[in-house]
DNA sequence: AAACGGCGGTGTATATAATGAACCGGACAA
DNA sequence: TTGTCCGGTTCATTATATACACCGCCGTTT
């Protein structure tokens, strides 16, 4: 693997459960040389994607990805148009609103926004959702770039729960079912318990570039509430594209 | 130089007013072979730092960042800690006012609070804060880890206006200043007519990770306004320190 | 105390991965 | 047509990343 994807993917190693690893943790989770890890973490906080405790010497995420980030969002301000967007989301289904974009090779959160109910579905900050095994993903591949959905395709599928799809075919009908309603259902394919509704969000070409979701706990699901969730999500959906420059390809249209 | 580092400083030639580049543009700015570029940026891309528009074939920051920031806010709430702060200095003093924080070698901007008198100081989104240049960066550099402060004294200090310190004398004056009265006075030093009023931010182990400041058109400062700025930044500072869970040292003095 | 194991970090010979010059096809201008 | 600049590709050369062995340190166990 090229070294530079090397060092990048040690980020990835950083979740809400582990906010902070240590050198040879970092090594170990990544299968790398201890004096490669620690080469490449230095070479990394040297701009701030990383940083080191003083006390503990473990590492962490650094602020200049809060420099990059605002440096991001001050030219394609995404965050700040998705916010409102999920929280009336959120509030209309009674449900937890979610955006994500693509980010390399998976979608990442941009943004949450919480039901109030007593139960609810719960994203961990900063979750990386497959494109196979989730609602967003599959709404996001089936309107994708072609070539992007075929590489998709080609992939190793790996099972997350027992409805995860794993084999091509399988994955390919929830895409095309997808296609075919514009949006993606996905019950427990990620996360038990879990029913998701996922619309694509466009960009300027046409094709997709991120998924709007409301995620459900399994049991509250039923045609009524499945239905409230779709006609909520279509215009949100929508406003979204447009805010973020997006396009809406003539093709587009929602079965409910 | 090491690769990945030659990579991530790629990262560093987006600005607010270049949002997206070329490749050969790339290539010009950091002084690296087109190939070479283009390959860091598909790694780049792999984990999301970057991206390419599809139809310019342009590229720019990713969607990647806003995840992980994200994640680190999750961890280590800085943004959200500090956005009342400065909203409160800003409205208190009139001026604006700002937070940065060491990212690499130098402050990275995390967040700003403007002025709303017609006149005032305005920052770029995610500006980088030279060490020796700014206010910010003297308060920094006078309670930084001495080690960290050595090195910055040991640096090739680039004057930016007139007033910038570049000799290793003016900038251990000014250090000593600083230290001296708890907080860094800046006329002029980074930007022609803004004054810069800096306190240090300090981490758990007593040293300062960033700091907080108060930027001010150069005509409007007096010695009552001055005054004005110092004694709301004050609390300001301790409390922005307290609540991401940094220590204030016992000698630290804030001089009128 | 002594021995141990794990930690963060370092030095260096080896081998792998980064490099850049030359090149390609396409878009646009003169 | 010719020329130029663009994004992107190829491949021989070589500079750079790598991993092993090793260091000192610290807390626990024996």
């Amino acid at each position: 693997m090229r070294t530079v994807e090397k060092a990048l993917r040690l980020l990835d190693l950083f979740d809400d459960q582990h906010p902070d690893l240590g050198l040879s943790e970092l090594a170990r989770l990544s299968g790398v040389d201890k004096a490669t890890v620690l080469r490449m973490l230095n070479d990394m906080a040297a701009t701030g994607l990383v940083e080191q405790d003083t006390q503990t010497r473990h590492w962490r995420l650094g602020a200049g990805l809060l420099r990059l980030a605002r440096l991001r969002e001050a030219a394609f301000p995404v965050s700040r148009v998705l916010t409102p967007i999920l929280e009336h989301l959120a509030q209309a289904t009674g449900e937890t609103a979610h955006a994500s974009l693509l980010a390399g090779r998976d979608l990442g959160t941009v943004g949450v926004a919480e039901s109030t109910r007593p139960t609810r579905v719960s994203l961990d900050p900063g979750l990386v959702l497959p494109l196979h095994a989730t609602a967003s993903g599959i709404a996001f591949t089936a309107f994708a770039r072609p070539d992007l959905r075929e590489q998709v395709l080609a992939r190793t599928l790996s099972g997350v729960t027992h409805a995860t799809p794993t084999s091509r075919a399988a994955l390919s009908d929830l895409i095309a079912q997808a296609q075919a309603r514009g949006y993606a259902l996905a019950d427990q394919t990620f996360e038990s318990e879990v029913y998701g509704v996922a619309m694509p969000l466009f960009g300027p070409d046409g094709h997709a570039v991120g998924a709007l979701a409301v995620a459900s706990p399994s049991s509250r699901i039923s045609d009524a509430h499945l239905k409230t969730i779709v006609t909520t999500l279509a215009p949100a959906a929508k406003e979204a594209t447009l805010a973020m420059g997006g396009r809406i390809p003539a093709t587009l249209k929602i079965v409910l």
